[in-house]
RNA sequence: GGGCGAUUAGCUCAGUUGGUUAGAGCACUACCUUGACAUGGUAGGGGUCACAGGUUCGAGUCCUGUAUCGCCCACCA
C-alpha cells in the first residue's frame, strides 16, 4: 500500500469497476424494495458547477446508502434539451461563421442543433461520472429523445382534448432578444433604479384654465400605443375631465377618459395612461372599457409603423428621442427618481417587453387542485418544511402557464390546422388527412413548447410512459427528488400537478431543497462574476471524496453554502487520515502473518467496550441523520468518530496491545480495529466513495469483484457482538481520558506531578468505581483550576504547595494555601441545591405526565431518561463534595 | 407591498424536542522529525450567543418587539 493516498490513481479506475459490474443498473425483475430517484436534468449545454456538485453529491449519497440498505436501486439520469439556452448557444456559434438561423432555415438549423448536441452535449454526464454518482446510465434519456418526445405529444393531446390547452391574445412576458414569449417564472424581476416621467398631455375642452393634464410613466416611448388615460371615479380633482378632449402628444391621437377602481388616486399624479398592447393592467383595462389596443412595436424590440416618427428606432432609443422631443415641446413636467423591479429574461437578461400577442396556454387551476392537496395531507412533504408554504402560497394563486415558444429547438406544438375547413385539433405524430373534411393540406402550428413542458413528465416519462411497462410501475412513485428552491415552481409544483394529471399519483414523497452555493462574499456563483469554484477544478487539485466530503461538511440542512477553496482541505486531510489509519491497521496485519484475528469477549478492554460502543452510537446517528436528510449531522458524526475517537483515541490505546508480547491480545486487538474499521467504510461509503472502495479492496473486507456498495449498511456490527458494552465501563473510559489529559496538563503547565493508574479498580458494571472516578476528574480539574488562578496572582506555586496524586481508588490531594476550599464548597453546594430543586421538579412533571395527563409512552420516556439524567448530575455532585479536601 | 432566512470565537459555520462549564474547521500561541499520519500530534488563548423585554426552577434554544444583512414572490403606472 502506497505510503501517500493518490486520488488520480484510482478515482477513474473504481468508477470503470462499478460500470462493467452494472454495480449502478436496477430493474423491475430484480424485486426487492424499490428506490427510486430522478435526477433533476442538467441541461446540455451545462457544464458542472458547484450547484450541480452539491446536488448531485446529495442524491448520490442517497442513492448509495439505500442500496447499501438492500433496496432496490434505480437513479434515473439524462438531460434537458433546454429550449431557449442551446438555441441560444448554437446561434452564438453560428454567428462566429457569420450565419444567422434564418439563413439556414428551420430544419438545418434544428439539424446543426443536434449535431451540436452529440459534440458537447455530453460534458456534464462526463463530469457527473468524475463526481462519482451511481447513475443507471443504461436508462439515461434526453427530454428530445423519441420516447420522450412522444410522452410530450400524449400529455399535450390529452390536456388539449381536456379543454386545458387554449390559445389566447394576452399580454405576455417576451424576449426582444430571444423573440419568444416567456412564462411569467421566466421572467426574473430585479430592482432598478429608473426614473417616473411626469408628461403633459394637453386637454382641449376642459374647465376654466386647464390646458392639460400630467400623467406619470416609467416608460414614455410606450405612449405612442396610448388610447385613453384613466383615473379613480372617486378622485375629487378630476370630476370635470371625463367628457373632455385629451391628445395624444407628438401623434395627436385623441385619448378616451375612462374610471377605473385600478388606479391609486396617491401614485403620480392620478392619472394612468392606457397602454392596453404594452402593460399587462393597462390590458385589463383596455378589455374592461372596450378599448382597442395599439401595438407600435417589433418583436425585436424596435418601433414599428405606429410608431410615426420614432419608426424602426430600438425601444430605448425611442426612449431618449421621444424624450427630447417633448422637452423641446415643453411636455415634460418633470422627471423623478424611481426604483421599480423590471423583468429580465432569465437566459439572456434582456429587459423583458410585456407584449401582446397569441400564445398557448394551459389552465393550471384544476390541475393544481389535486397537488395542493398532496401536499397538504403530507403525502409530498419537504424537507426542510418550510418550503410547504412557499408551495401552497404559489399553487392556491397559480396563473395559466404560457407553453408556447417563438423559436426552434423544442417539441414543435401538435396543432395542426386544415387549410381547406380551418378545423383545428391536436394530434400525436404526424396526422395525413384533416378528420373532419379529409382534406390532406394541414399546417403545424409554427412554435415550440417551453422547456418545462417535457420536464415535468420526468419521473414516469424517463421510464417509458405513455406505455405502462414493469418498471414504471415498479419505480413510480419515486422516493426523493432533490433540487434546488428556484426551481420549487418550474419544476417540482409542476411534476407535482403532472403525476396526478398522467399517472394518477404523486410523482415523489419527499422534496429535498438545499442551499444555494455562493462565495465567500455571499453572492452567488456566476460565470459573469467570475467567482465561480470549478467543482472539476477541486477534483483535480484534491480529490472528488474531498469535493464530496468538503460538502457535506459545510451544508446545514437548506441552508446556504458559503465557498472557498480552502473550505476543501477539511475532506482532503478526512481522506488522508483514513488512509493512514487502514495503513496502520495493515502494517500490523502484515507483521501477524496469516494468523486469525478473532474479537474474543474474554479479552475485552474498557477500551475495546468504549470504541464499540461509541461505533453503535455514530451508526444510529449517522443513518438517523439520512433518514432525517441531515447530510451534514451525518458527516460531522463521522469525521468525529473516525478522527476523535477511532484514531486519537482507540488506536493510541491498542498499541500497548500491538507492540505487546501477549500474542493473544495482540490478534484479538487486531481484530477488533479490523471489524471497527470495515464498519466506518461503509459509513463512509456514501459519502467518500472512491477511497471506501480502494481501501475495501486493499484491506480485503470482501472479494476481489465484489464492491463494497454491495456490503450491508453496519446495523449489526455481528463480528464485535462479543464486546460488552456497558454504560458504565464507557464512562469509565471516558473518565480515564479526562484524567490522563488533566494529568499530563497539570504536569506540563505546573510541574504538579500525577500518578494515573489507568487500569485501577476497574471492575465492569460497578457503578460505584465509575463513580469515583469521576469524583477524580472533578478534584483533578479543581487542582488545575488553582494553580491557574495563583498563577493569576503572580504566586506560582511549587510542588509542595500543591500536589495531586491519583493512587488506588482515590485521588488525595492536598491543596494547601493554594484554593480558597470554603468558596469552591460554597458554588458545589449552591449548584446541588439547584440541582436538587430541579430533581423535584422533574420527578413533579414526571408523576404528572404518569398518572395525571396520561401523556403517551415517549415522552413519559424522555421525561424518565432526564430524570435519570439528573440523579446522574446529583451523584457526581456529591462525589465531588465528598472528595473535597477539609478546610 | 407580502413572505422567508440569517445574526454564536479573528474568519466560515454547527448547536434536533429548553438542561452541568456553548462546539468544530481554518487562523493564532507553545512544544513535539514518538513506531499510521507534519494533509500530523499534545496543550493552550479567544465568545456579554445582534439588541430590548417576556415565559420558565433553568433560554443560544420558546414568545413579543427592534436593528442590520440576504433571499423569494408581487401587474402601482
Amino acid at each position: 500500500m502506497d505510503k501517500r493516498y493518490d486520488p488520480k490513481r484510482i478515482e477513474a479506475a473504481w468508477y470503470d469497476f462499478w460500470l462493467k459490474k452494472g454495480q449502478f443498473h436496477g430493474e423491475a425483475a430484480q424485486g426487492g424494495e424499490p428506490y427510486c430517484v430522478v435526477i433533476p436534468p442538467p441541461n446540455v449545454t451545462g457544464i458542472l458547477h458547484m450547484g450541480h456538485a452539491l446536488n448531485n453529491t446529495l442524491q448520490d449519497i442517497l442513492v448509495r446508502w439505500r442500496k447499501m440498505q438492500g433496496r432496490n436501486v434505480v437513479w434515473m439520469p439524462g438531460t434537458d434539451h433546454a429550449g431557449i439556452a442551446t438555441q441560444n448557444v448554437v446561434e452564438r456559434a453560428l454567428r462566429k461563421e457569420g450565419i444567422h438561423r434564418e439563413q439556414l432555415g428551420r430544419e438545418a438549423f434544428v439539424e446543426r442543433v443536434w449535431q451540436w448536441r452529440e459534440e458537447y452535449g455530453g460534458t456534464i454526464i462526463r463530469q457527473l461520472k468524475r463526481l462519482g454518482c451511481a447513475c443507471d446510465w443504461e436508462r439515461e434519456r434526453f427530454t428530445m429523445d423519441a420516447g420522450l418526445s412522444e410522452a410530450v405529444q400524449e400529455a399535450f393531446v390529452r390536456l388539449f382534448d381536456k379543454g386545458l390547452i387554449y390559445r389566447g391574445n394576452y399580454i405576455v412576458n417576451w424576449c426582444p432578444r430571444c423573440h419568444t414569449a416567456l412564462s411569467d417564472e421566466e421572467s426574473e424581476h430585479r430592482e432598478l433604479d429608473g426614473k417616473l416621467y411626469y408628461i403633459r398631455y394637453p386637454v382641449e375642452n376642459a374647465g376654466a384654465g386647464t390646458t392639460h393634464i400630467v400623467v406619470a410613466t416609467t416608460r414614455p416611448e410606450t405612449l405612442l400605443g396610448d388610447v385613453a388615460v384613466a383615473i379613480n371615479p372617486r378622485d375629487e380633482r378630476y370630476r370635470g375631465l371625463k367628457g373632455s378632449r385629451v391628445r395624444l402628444p407628438i401623434l395627436g391621437r385623441e385619448l378616451a377618459v375612462i374610471e377605473d377602481d385600478f388606479v391609486d388616486p396617491a401614485f403620480g399624479t392620478g392619472i394612468v395612461k392606457v397602454t392596453p398592447a404594452h402593460d399587462p393592467n393597462d390590458f385589463d383595462m383596455g378589455r374592461r372599457h372596450g378599448l382597442e389596443p395599439i401595438d407600435v412595436m417589433h418583436g425585436d424590440g424596435r418601433m414599428n409603423d405606429l410608431a410615426g416618427p420614432y419608426a424602426g428606432l430600438d425601444r430605448f432609443e425611442c426612449r431618449k428621442r421621444i424624450l427630447v422631443d417633448l422637452t423641446e415641446a415643453g411636455l415634460v413636467e418633470k422627471i423623478v427618481d424611481h426604483k421599480h423591479a423590471v423583468g429580465h429574461c432569465y437566459r439572456c437578461h434582456t429587459v423583458v417587453e410585456p407584449r401582446l400577442c397569441p400564445q398557448w396556454f394551459v389552465r393550471m387551476k384544476p390541475l393544481a387542485a389535486p397537488a395542493i392537496e398532496a401536499v397538504k395531507d403530507g403525502r409530498v412533504a419537504f424537507v426542510p418544511s418550510r418550503w410547504t408554504k412557499v408551495y401552497l402560497d404559489w399553487m392556491e394563486n397559480i396563473r395559466d402557464w404560457c407553453i408556447s415558444r417563438q423559436i426552434w429547438w423544442g417539441h414543435r406544438i401538435p396543432v395542426f390546422t386544415c387549410e381547406a375547413c380551418g378545423h383545428e385539433w391536436a394530434a400525436r405524430g404526424t396526422p395525413a388527412a384533416c378528420p373532419k373534411c379529409g382534406d390532406a393540406k394541414l399546417k403545424q402550428d409554427e412554435d415550440v413548447l417551453d422547456t418545462w413542458f417535457s420536464s415535468w413528465l420526468w419521473p414516469f416519462s424517463t421510464f417509458g410512459w405513455p406505455a405502462r411497462n414493469e418498471d414504471l410501475k415498479f419505480y413510480y412513485p419515486t422516493h426523493d427528488l432533490t433540487t434546488a428552491s428556484e426551481i420549487i415552481f418550474f419544476w417540482v409544483a409542476r411534476m407535482i400537478m403532472a403525476g396526478f394529471e398522467f399517472m394518477g399519483d404523486i410523482p415523489f414523497r419527499t422534496v429535498y431543497i438545499h442551499g444555494t452555493v455562493r462565495d465567500e462574499q455571499g453572492r452567488k456563483m456566476s460565470k459573469s462574476l467570475g467567482n465561480s469554484i470549478d467543482p472539476i477544478g477541486i477534483i483535480e487539485e484534491f480529490s472528488a471524496d474531498s469535493l464530496r466530503f468538503s460538502l457535506m461538511m459545510i451544508a446545514a440542512t437548506g441552508q446556504d453554502v458559503y465557498l472557498s477553496n480552502d473550505k476543501f482541505e477539511i475532506g482532503r486531510n478526512f481522506g488522508t487520515k483514513l488512509w493512514n489509519a487502514a495503513r496502520f491497521i495493515l502494517m500490523h496485519a502484515e507483521k501477524a502473518g496469516g494468523e486469525r484475528t478473532e474479537c474474543r469477549a474474554d479479552l475485552a478492554t474498557p477500551d475495546d467496550a468504549h470504541i464499540v460502543a461509541r461505533l453503535r452510537q455514530a451508526v444510529d446517528e449517522c443513518t438517523e441523520s439520512l433518514e432525517r436528510y441531515r447530510f451534514n449531522d451525518a458527516a460531522r458524526t463521522l469525521y468525529e468518530f473516525v478522527w476523535g475517537q477511532f484514531c486519537d483515541r482507540y488506536l493510541e490505546s491498542a498499541k500497548d496491545a500491538l507492540y505487546g508480547a501477549d500474542d493473544a491480545r495482540r490478534l484479538h486487538t487486531l481484530g477488533v480495529l479490523r471489524e471497527v474499521f470495515s464498519a466506518v467504510l461503509r459509513l463512509l461509503h456514501p459519502m467518500m466513495p472512491f477511497i471506501t472502495e480502494e481501501l475495501w479492496h486493499a484491506m480485503s473486507y470482501g472479494a476481489d469483484d465484489e464492491s463494497i456498495m454491495t456490503a450491508p449498511w453496519p446495523t449489526e456490527l455481528t463480528g464485535l457482538s462479543g464486546i460488552v458494552t456497558d454504560p458504565a465501563v464507557v464512562r469509565y473510559v471516558e473518565d480515564k481520558h479526562e484524567l490522563i489529559r488533566l494529568g499530563r496538563s497539570l504536569k506540563a503547565d505546573y510541574g504538579i506531578a500525577t500518578t494515573v493508574e489507568t487500569d485501577y479498580l476497574f471492575h465492569p458494571g460497578s457503578e460505584d468505581a465509575a463513580a469515583r472516578v469521576t469524583a477524580d476528574v472533578a478534584s483533578l480539574k479543581i487542582a488545575l483550576k488553582a494553580a491557574k488562578l495563583d498563577v493569576a496572582t503572580d504566586a506560582r506555586p511549587t510542588r509542595g504547595m500543591a500536589s495531586a496524586v491519583c493512587a488506588l481508588g482515590t485521588v488525595a490531594m492536598r491543596l494547601e494555601g493554594v484554593i480558597d476550599i470554603d468558596a469552591e464548597r460554597k458554588r458545589l453546594l449552591t449548584q446541588l441545591a439547584k440541582i436538587v430543586a430541579d430533581q423535584e421538579n422533574c420527578n413533579r412533571k414526571l408523576a404528572n405526565h404518569e398518572f395525571v395527563t396520561r401523556a403517551p409512552a415517549g415522552i413519559v420516556e424522555r421525561q424518565r431518561a432526564s430524570s435519570r439524567e439528573i440523579e446522574e448530575k446529583r451523584r457526581k455532585l456529591e462525589h465531588t463534595l465528598a472528595a473535597l479536601p477539609q478546610a
